[in-house]
RNA sequence: CGGAGUGUAGCGCAGUCUGGUAGCGCACCUUGUUCGGAACGAGGGGGUCGUAGGUUCGAAUCCUAUCACUCCGACCA
């Protein structure tokens, strides 16, 4: 992308309501803007960071198994009548009333309407396993919104819904969506490790909070250090294999982790001092079970082998796309911007020209642009006519991970700059030898 | 939902107390000198001062109502 062709409304000043570091950068960044209340539009920038967030997730999650569909962001109320939650969820569900006069309402989560679509579908235990999931956006009308898209009213959601035949089929499932998440955020470049969590009201065994280490995370959470060591399980891993998945799980559930909520001093204060990591952090990630919670009441049954008909088990999992695009910026800048990890950066390469109108930077920009594009490269080349100050300082708080930067007194040696944003490091390199490294 | 506060140009702010018809910095446009870490000068464009009433010869400023947004606390992917 040619920048000066580009929609980036980068901000030179930090609008005051923006607290923490990942809202400031957002909005700086030109990456987000408010609509209204803990509701955002994503402008390009951000839409890209988005977009490649998501498409990690769908490939871990059709690895896994899972199927991905699309259910409507808006709801009928009939739906939840069925399960009682339509009076049980509170001030936080968007109602809704259309031209009928109909009761409808902004979905804050899917488990009634995935329900009724396996219930309406699914009759066989021949037809299980399944899962579900879908990436849309929901509402939840928070009091209190805050921390930009980090606890927003209106967010991105991946969230996948699990049916078994029983508790253990279910536990399965539990199992592969565990992995599926290891790899999905190790793949994002973090370290999330899962802490044991309440399944309040909801109900189940199975249970866990995917936290990111933060320094700016809003809970404390206390958990071993071996954590930090742990290797995620790699691309050959076999989710047919449940005894393979089982000892993933079980070996990173093996160590203490745990929320404030749900810490146990005691417990925690046995381990060794010097494997204690007791730090702030961020959730992305839930998965559960909640067993016949909602195929009781909703009838979604199935035939067993034995002819006789069973309400299915099941499990729910979910990602927050929007909000590890703030927890990703959270785990990873410094005072110049963003830094991102390869796997989600909005541009993996830009090129800066330090003066354009020059013969020699710009025919060596336009050779390194064209064999970016060639190599299916997303990069941003900055051809505006600005100073090259400007351009550093862009490159750097967009967190663009490797900089190019083409200017005359090195073009006159041949050379042009590879910058790496995350170290500062650079490197005086010949046009090739970059377009050489970049493509590798 | 309780408590506190703020609405004046895209962003950050002054002006409000003490009414006289709106200003500064950044950004934007024109132009010149600049040009390796957010340059400088000259000129210029943009705001019915959140909204609606009221008081007044006259309201950003005073009064009333209303809306929006933010922060602190209790709740959440």
């Amino acid at each position: 992308m040619r920048m000066s062709r580009y929609f980036l409304p980068i901000l030179r000043e930090t609008p005051k309501e923006a607290e923490i570091v990942s809202h400031r950068l957002m909005l700086r960044a030109g990456m987000i803007r408010q609509e209204a209340s803990g509701i955002y539009a994503w402008l390009p920038l951000g839409l890209r960071v988005l977009e490649k967030i998501n498409k990690i997730i769908r490939e871990e999650q059709n690895r896994a198994g899972a199927i991905e569909l699309l259910m409507p962001t808006i709801q009928s109320a009939d739906l939840w009548r069925e399960s009682g939650r339509y009076e049980d969820y509170g001030k936080e569900m968007l109602r809704i009333r259309d031209r009928h006069e109909r009761d409808m309402l902004f979905g804050p989560t899917n488990e009634e309407m995935i329900t009724e679509i396996f219930r309406a579908n699914v009759k066989s235990y021949r037809d299980l396993p399944l899962n579900l999931y879908h990436i849309q956006w929901k509402f939840r009308d928070e009091v209190r919104p805050r921390f930009g898209v980090m606890r927003s009213r209106e967010f991105l959601m991946k969230d996948a819904y699990s049916f078994d035949l029983d508790a253990r089929g279910a536990q399965e499932s539990y199992h592969r969506m565990f992995v599926a998440y290891l790899r999905t955020f190790a793949r994002l470049g973090l370290t999330a490790i899962p802490m044991k969590a309440d399944t309040g009201p909801i109900g189940g065994e199975n249970s866990h909070e995917f936290i990111i280490l933060a320094s700016t995370g809003e809970s404390e959470v206390y958990c071993h250090k071996d954590f930090l060591q742990f290797s995620s399980p790699p691309d050959t891993v076999n989710f047919d294999d449940a005894a393979e998945m089982a000892a993933i799980v079980e070996k990173w559930t093996s160590r203490y982790a745990a929320t404030s909520e749900k810490h146990d001093q005691a417990a925690f204060a046995a381990l060794p001092k010097d494997e204690q990591v007791s730090a702030r952090g961020i959730e992305v990630g839930h998965i559960f079970t909640f067993g016949t919670k909602y195929s009781v009441p909703m009838k979604a049954n199935v035939s067993g082998p034995d002819g006789k008909e069973v309400p299915v088990h099941m499990g729910s999992y979910g990602i927050g796309p929007s909000r590890l695009v703030a927890a990703l910026i959270e785990a990873g800048h410094d005072d110049n911007g963003i830094i991102w990890p390869d796997a989600v950066a909005p541009f993996n390469v830009g090129i800066a020209n330090l003066k354009i109108g020059d013969a020699a930077t710009d025919a060596a920009c336009t050779r390194l642009y064209a064999a970016m594009q060639k190599a299916g490269i997303d990069t941003l080349y900055d051809d505006r006519d600005e100073r090259p100050g400007v351009k550093f300082a862009t490159m750097d708080m967009i967190g663009v991970p490797h900089q190019v930067i083409v200017g005359p007194k090195g073009l006159a040696e041949g050379k042009i700059e590879l910058k790496d944003r995350r170290s500062g490091a650079r490197e005086n390199l010949s046009v090739d030898e970059v377009i050489a490294r970049l493509t590798a």
